[in-house]
DNA sequence: CACCGGTACTTGACACTGTCAAGTTCGAAC
DNA sequence: GTTCGAACTTGACAGTGTCAAGTACCGGTG
């Protein structure tokens, strides 16, 4: 079915009106899912938003769902990019890791719908086509598990390592991106900042199995010695 | 904008042509969603199945996100009743805990559609609207929490605790449901033990945070008296 | 230079969707 | 038995993704 060889751009573009209209209609897609959510992706829409046809993204990609795996392989590319970076500049592997758990929640607040079509059911459904995605996703999750690997000594303690880490921030970025938090974090920006405030301290101290009752006093003391405190969760609103 | 009193069944149905299309085109959008996935829920398609004309279901939802969001609620109560008969099968506070994330992880799995719409985009965006998905949304958590404080033993750190427990299996669940395991795990139902007995491993031993060096033992030790230690990742195919 | 093949794109059409407006039918209250 | 309103139908509209056929344009070849 797929053709061997090099996956990406295996030729160069013609460059008829808009230069290179596959990378536009990517780049335009990515933008009208930052601005108005995945649902108000249209095919249509990013045409006329190109002035071009309405047909003409057909020929660079077969269908829509082509076209938000495409988009979602660039999302995948920024996001690496994000969390090497901000990997580089950690001392020791833990520190490192810490930063990568921020740089994860970061990204996906400041990229929510992003986000979401990255990790997205559509895409799961038909991503065995799209080898681009598969490797764009699998190259981002490498920065977690070599990152990992380096804190935890050992090779096999690194991949629960990693893993555990991952499904954390991933976990806690989606519960507060689909508003799961909301009624008890506001959606606004004090709510965000509340919000960052309790993923470093889960960061920090560790989830709730390894926190029973016997010998949390070196956790607690790096806890603080790694950041504040986390603020209290507010309290629910009475009334609406 | 929103009247006030119960929300929840103000008024006995009618029962026309289905007894209670409402509460019809709720189940009935359910059980597509399982076998077909959200994508493939189209307001005409549940009037078809239900032997009603294509606007019926127009007289009970005012468009197809209220529609989304009564099914959505739907899954939450069952979620709940899940979750609580679980957290009622353990004996400690701790093994309650233990045993609401392997539950919530296996309900992720059982009905992947269900939890994606459940926590998915398009509701968050206008949920504040559906006071019934929010309600059912914090009932279901409610759980988690006042497991997590019994588990804790203080109030405040049982929310952050409970956070931390949340947002480690909605991650892992969704990261599995999403094939970002895909390449390190089949989607087979080998591949799903494997996974489960890796977040058990998780829920027994915690997360890196807290396992840097010092200080391992008691932990190791409860892990093993836990469960079975975790299989390995396999090691991602070598072609596909 | 003319010619020509193929790619990039356009035009037009189809089936399908969600949503609205107006008409119809039926249950129950008076 | 009539009336009234809720539940439902019919018909229409704009918008969508996708397909088939047609057109313009660039590159190379004679």
């Amino acid at each position: 079915m797929s053709v061997p060889g090099s996956p990406i751009a295996p030729k160069p573009p013609r460059r008829r009106h808009h230069g290179d209209l596959r990378r536009a209609l990517v780049l335009a897609g990515l933008e009208a899912i930052e601005e108005l959510g995945v649902a108000a992706l249209t095919i249509r829409g990013l045409a006329r938003r190109l002035g071009v046809s309405h047909a003409a993204p057909a020929h660079h990609f077969p269908d829509k769902l082509a076209l938000l795996s495409a988009v979602a392989s660039e999302g995948f590319r920024r996001f690496e990019t994000a969390l090497r970076e901000e990997a580089r500049a950690g001392a020791t592997p833990r520190q490192r890791m810490q930063r990568i758990g921020r740089a994860y929640v970061r990204f996906a607040l400041d990229h929510p719908a992003t986000f979401r079509v990255m990790f997205g059911r559509e895409l799961a459904d038909c991503s065995q086509a799209t080898s681009e995605l598969q490797q764009a996703s699998a190259s981002a999750y490498a920065v977690l598990q070599e990152t990992a690997e380096a804190a935890a000594g050992s090779r096999e303690a690194g991949e629960v390592h990693a893993f555990a880490g991952w499904a954390l921030v991933h976990g806690a970025a989606l519960l507060y991106l689909d508003g799961a938090l909301r009624p008890r974090l506001p959606a606004d920006s004090a709510g965000r900042a509340a919000f960052e405030e309790l993923v470093d301290a889960v960061l920090s101290r560790g989830p709730p199995a390894a926190r029973r009752g016997s010998g949390g006093r070196a956790q607690k003391r790096e806890a603080e010695a790694n950041g504040p405190p986390p603020r209290r969760l507010p309290r629910k609103r009475a009334s609406s």
